[in-house]
DNA sequence: TTCTAAAATTGAGTCAATTCTGTTTTTATG
DNA sequence: CATAAAAACAGAATTGACTCAATTTTAGAA
């Protein structure tokens, strides 16, 4: 009763994410055609929309591993942080930027934020929307801990704060990936800057 | 020597935006053929890519409108500001929410979203990104006329503010657009919230 | 008015995502 | 170990955005 199924399921899945990873890698999203992912992962077309809604869920599959390990990397920072509140976003907000290109190119993102607002109800849309949402609630819960640690003050209204946080910054590394010559240490420079207005407000 | 072809050309460019316009409205973006928008404004297929480069680009011509639409009514507010930093931010970022609605529906919105991220260097993607800087110039404009009315603090970090003010308020429009229940009164109430925060901080 | 080059229009054809329907494989049951 | 129902698979057919070569229209010179 091991399910053979399953087991089956499973390993299609896994070869269909791997071929659209390595096809979207080399030719891009619009480039990786349905046809030539079916035929490296050898599945027919119709299994591929049997696993996967549309072709914007299979890169979703990916965004979201991505995501799941920047979510991780930023736990540490979250149980850890620097002592000066500054350097807490900063650090938070590093690790976030500095690893969204390891799996994702930029072309990558812009689709992956392209289908998750044109089709924000599909599984991906969802999806992305969690992710979202579990982004700002680290940003929150750093905030928490700091003004548990006494370094910011205690009446900021934190959960607002957090969210203004994460859009800024949000809004930013979509107007990044959007410019392919943008580089990471003017992004993190230029939220830094923006940052600067709120330490100064919330600090003890 | 009034331009035959000028005027059939302007001509033609109206019949599309309008068939488009109420296509889009009737049948949504993607219900909306090629083919109907080119038979309702009596061209051909050819005709209309022969004007827009892409399906996108006509919905972002309506977008374009409505945008500058939106631009114009600020222009008041911030040549006349309410003298009071939360409320005057209240009012320009209320004029352009609830304008937002008037002639594009959440879905044209979504639509228009995705293809500015997803397209960054086709004609409406550029144009996009412009509409953005126009509005967070705007938006700093308001702040820079708030100092010098001596409502803000000379020494804040006026464009750095205007920028973290418009990415919050465009993330929020963003996720507001995403779920077609939320309503406007509330989208505004969070975002007011939020700059709360950013008031206490920046007040005289 | 007539003619020619340039500009614009046309719609049949191409291409790729997605759907659909018949077939095969797996599971569970007697 | 048959066997029927359920699940998954395959790939041909459909669909709709976009292209392109042929045709038509316009501008303006002769």
């Amino acid at each position: 009763m091991s399910g053979l199924r399953a087991r089956q399921k499973a390993d299609r899945h896994r070869r269909i994410i791997e071929a659209a990873a390595a096809l979207f890698r080399e030719a891009g999203y619009e480039g990786a055609k349905i046809e030539a992912i079916a035929a490296q992962a050898e599945v027919s077309i119709g299994t591929i929309y049997n696993y996967y809604q549309n072709k914007g869920d299979i890169l979703g599959a990916i965004v979201s591993m991505e995501v799941n390990e920047v979510l991780n990397a930023g736990r540490g920072v979250v149980a850890n942080p620097p002592a000066n509140v500054g350097d807490a976003l900063d650090t938070l907000i590093g690790i976030y930027v500095e690893h969204s290109l390891h799996y994702l190119s930029k072309e990558m993102w812009r689709q992956a934020m392209a289908i998750s607002t044109q089709l924000p109800d599909s599984p991906f849309g969802q999806a992305y929307t969690g992710l979202d949402r579990a982004l700002t609630e680290q940003i929150r819960a750093l905030i928490a801990r700091l003004q548990a640690l006494g370094l910011v003050r205690r009446d900021i209204d934190g959960p607002a704060l957090g969210e203004l946080v994460f859009n800024n910054m949000n809004m930013m590394f979509i107007e990044f990936v959007k410019r392919d010559e943008a580089k990471i240490p003017e992004l993190r420079a230029a939220i830094r800057r923006q940052n600067r207005i709120l330490v100064a407000a919330i600090g003890v």
